[in-house]
DNA sequence: AGATAAGTTTAGGCAATCCTAAATCTCTTG
DNA sequence: CAAGAGATTTAGGATTGCCTAAACTTATCT
């Protein structure tokens, strides 16, 4: 019954299950558009899979107004999820990938990988539950802890939180937070939010020392905080 | 230069490679049926993708008289086979994958796995150079070692062989041959050979002791042995 | 040589995915 | 409330890869 799931769903077909969950998880409905944007892909051509994936069950679709996922439609999106988080973890931790390449590369694989291959893989690495971006890994059997963070540009100043989670899309982006020591478990306390959407300085502390760093708002609104408990 | 080779070929493109680089190392040009059967396609979708392969430059084709792959063809069938072959290490020596199921996990990995990632497992391997069915694999500028091999069905009685290669394509006479202690290193004696086509009685020892057993003409034409040196 | 079997190619289709251009809908705003 | 901006859908196409049925080639056998 588990091992059918290979080839029941397409690459693409599993692209855009993601991509409505995550914007899902954000907005309420997916729209056209914001599928369209994320997945790189003109909207009249979202439009005709849209009819496809309801067709099929994964979603349903209330014409200009938006997609949902259908329960199955979501249990699909999380094995992806997870399937894609357990490679990355696999990649960084055992073949030593850099942690602004994986998403790419787990990205091509996630789709080629069976089951039992992931699951080798998550017992491997001791079953993990957080992929190198923070981002937390569905179970086997479709669960996820979905806490609600704050993005850093939103905390205000002179609080103090912990990083959980940054955006993993953009190898260059990772690269540079790898660089300021943003990464998931780093203690940031913002010194200062200068006005008019202005830079926001901070003091990073990665478990190493501490250093203090002015970054832009679009890029903070990529690193998402919780308690620094 | 080497990380624009993900997209250029296709899956299905690969495939083809791959069988006509096999077929055209035992007869001599690759007949369109010998692909079609191989791939389990049928002949006339052979020939449309044979047109499309000639165009691409990767085979040339004599109609009615088969196909052969040009040097850029071959290099591509053997990047894809070094792809599979050290995949199949990986999952055998890495993940314990036992060694009849994985070449279909290869198979489909070996479409979505990028250049880097088959070298980082080629290095955590130490660069193997025969993969868990006894197939040499292709270095990575494209070298093979292609020593000839004799099928197990062709020696004679009362010599004395070593098992070099097993086809890997079927899972059920994988496991029964590792179930007879057949596999490559193993050495194996002809006691007998009964006529038109009858069983083969062996004395197969495997590194532990030795066992007899008499197997089917087919199945030792699946088994390639050289010198027992 | 002519007939036939076997193998190959062409013709015509279908499904999945993507595209551009044009039509249509929704929503906000004057 | 009508108009326009913006979002969405439909129309019409292209490509890849596969299929069946029919036409055609090659080679063999009498």
């Amino acid at each position: 019954m588990a091992e059918s799931a290979r080839h029941v769903l397409t690459g693409p077909v599993e692209d855009y299950l993601k991509a409505i969950y995550d914007l899902e998880r954000v907005g309420d409905a997916a729209s056209t558009n914001d599928i369209a944007l994320r997945l790189a892909i003109s909207p009249a051509s979202v439009s005709g899979m849209v009819r496809r994936l309801a067709d099929q069950g994964l979603i349903t679709h209330e014409p200009y107004r938006g997609v949902r996922l259908t329960a199955g439609g979501r249990s699909a999106a999380l094995r992806t999820l997870r399937r894609h988080r357990i490679l990355e973890c696999y990649l960084t931790e055992v073949l030593g990938y850099p942690w602004d390449r994986v998403h790419e590369e787990a990205e091509q694989l996630e789709h080629a990988a069976s089951e039992e291959l992931i699951e080798r893989m998550a017992k491997a690495l001791g079953d993990p539950i957080h992929d190198p971006h923070g981002a937390p890994i569905p179970t086997r059997d479709g669960r996820v802890e979905e806490v609600a963070l704050r993005s850093l540009s939103e905390v205000a100043q002179g609080e103090r939180v912990r990083v959980r989670q940054v955006q993993d899309e953009d190898a260059e982006r990772l690269r540079y937070l790898a660089e300021l020591g943003i990464r998931p478990g780093a203690l940031v306390r913002i010194l200062d939010k200068a006005p008019f959407e202005g830079p926001i300085t901070l003091w990073i502390d990665d478990g190493g020392g501490g250093t203090s760093r002015a970054i832009g708002v679009s890029l903070a609104a990529q690193v998402f905080v919780g308690a620094s408990e």
